[in-house]
Order: structure tokens, then C-alpha cells, then sequence
DNA sequence: TTAGTATAGTTCTATATAGAACAATACTAA
DNA sequence: TTAGTATTGTTCTATATAGAACTATACTAA
């Protein structure tokens, strides 16, 4: 449902280019540079598998860059164009816009708590081994 | 991430016949007895469109049956089979798992303020409208 | 070196998911 | 009654998602 949301969010601010999946992919790019399709798949939880489609449309979007790394052979470094640098601000505005309507009525102390709390479960979950 | 932590604990409690959202459409079902389509989309958060093909894999597997509803005739009545009621307890079991991994540590304070917390966000999303 | 193992990404396949358009049925106001 | 509107579920289509099998490359121990 919040993803359903944040994408609303992103097409009335006139964001169509990408949905609520790829811009977290932008989010960990803008905020890392350069990197491999593992490490996106650690920092999003996304598979391997998905990644692969998804960023072909993104590709197609032209929104990355598949950069062979010279250093391995194996790897391939994704990178964001100029294009996505764009819309970093858009990206911005709509994740405080969400905030607000999801954090609607909390204090700061309520969502600091919220949020602490969370990252425990996360914790927990990831014990479990995905 | 929960979603496949419990896809895992129905598959290691032996239950392969149905997954983690077929499970919640069961178990809406085992608390409200028949449901419409409608219905159980409302209670799930699922389109109606998702749900048609749900419901057609989950009475291929012989879990749930569709009634017309001779009051109605545009309404289809889905109830559960006798099959289905026998994975009650075994979901049950799965559930209350679920909720040891991931409140792991959590005080039953720390469990009733979280999940206060979580039914004031879904309100303020559902306010937006989904 | 080389044989075995580990890693990176893609392909293939199955399922999940929703939106738009649609057909059938029910409701409502004149 | 009937004409217009609302509702119920399905179909069609596009995308998202992951697991298994695969290819190419890198690493490691003998």
C-alpha cells in the first residue's frame, strides 16, 4: 500500500520516467556512485534476477549506464546518467512528501522511537537469513 | 523480506500448497466465513483483477470454491473447502513464529506501542486513497 | 600449472500484481 | 417502464519478482 502510494506521489509531481523500485535503485547510486549489480541487489534486497530486467528498462529509460569493470571481467559497474541526476530533487521532495503523510500526527520523538524499533526487526529478519 | 521469511517457515512447516498471500486470503476467510471478491480485496489490500487469478490457482489446488450468489447474480460467493480448513492450525503455528522471529527482544510493551503505531500509519495511508 | 571452487551476471520460467476496458447485472429517478 | 448510473467480476496487458540453471571469469590449493 505505501508503495502504491509513493508512486502516486511520483506521477503527480510528473514523474513517469521511473516508479517507486527504480528510484530506490537511483537513491543507492546517488548515494553510493558507481556500483556492481550485487551491491544493489544487498542495499535494495532486490535479486539478482530482478535487477537484470529492471535495469534494462532503465537502461532503455536512459537512466543508467552498464559500465564493464576493467579491474573484473565479471562484474559490470551501473552508473546514472545526467538524465537521472535530474530528478534527485523531484526524488527528494516526494520521500519527505511521504514521510509527512505517513508520519501524519507523530512527534519527533514518536517517529525517532518508530523508527528504532524497525531497524530492530529488520535485524531480526535478517538473523533469519533471506 | 517478511513476506519470504514466511514463504520459508510455511515451506519448512511442510505446507506447499499455498503461499504467504493465499495465506492471508484463507485466513480472512477463516474469520469471516464466505466472502465476495470484493470483500476479501478490501480486507486484503489485493485488485480485484489480482484476486481473480489468485482464487483460479487456489481452487485449481482445491483450496477455496466459487458459489454464484442466486440474491445477486453478479456476486460469486468464495468459501473455504474442508482441505483448506485442515491448514488452520498449521498456518496458525506459522503465525505465531512469524511474530517470535520478528519481535525477537521485544518487551509485550515494546509489541502493544509498536503495533499502535503501525495501525496510525495505515490509517494515515489509507486517508490518501489507495 | 591445473583442477576444483567461488563469484557475477544473464536467461528461462513461473507467479504476483495492478490498471483499463469490458460484459453482465442491479439500482434509481423520472 | 425505461434510461442512465453503479457494481461485480473477468480478461487483457504490462511490469515486478524470485529461483534454478547456465556462462564466463576469478580465485585457491596442491
Amino acid at each position: 500500500m505505501s508503495g502504491r502510494v509513493f508512486e502516486k506521489l511520483l506521477k503527480e509531481c510528473g514523474v513517469d520516467v521511473f516508479n517507486g523500485a527504480q528510484g530506490r535503485i537511483l537513491y543507492v547510486l546517488w548515494e553510493h556512485g558507481q556500483l556492481t549489480i550485487t551491491e544493489i541487489g544487498h542495499l535494495t534486497s532486490l535479486a539478482k534476477s530482478t535487477l537484470t530486467a529492471m535495469l534494462d528498462r532503465m537502461e532503455a529509460e536512459g537512466l543508467i549506464e552498464r559500465i564493464p569493470d576493467k579491474k573484473n571481467r565479471r562484474q559490470i559497474l551501473i552508473s546514472v546518467t545526467e538524465k537521472a541526476k535530474g530528478y534527485r530533487e523531484k526524488y527528494n521532495w516526494v520521500s519527505d512528501k511521504m514521510s509527512e503523510i505517513f508520519y501524519d500526527g507523530f512527534s519527533d520523538a514518536e517517529i525517532i522511537e518508530f523508527e528504532k524499533q524497525l531497524r530492530r526487526i529488520i535485524r531480526n529478519l535478517e538473523k533469519e537469513g533471506v
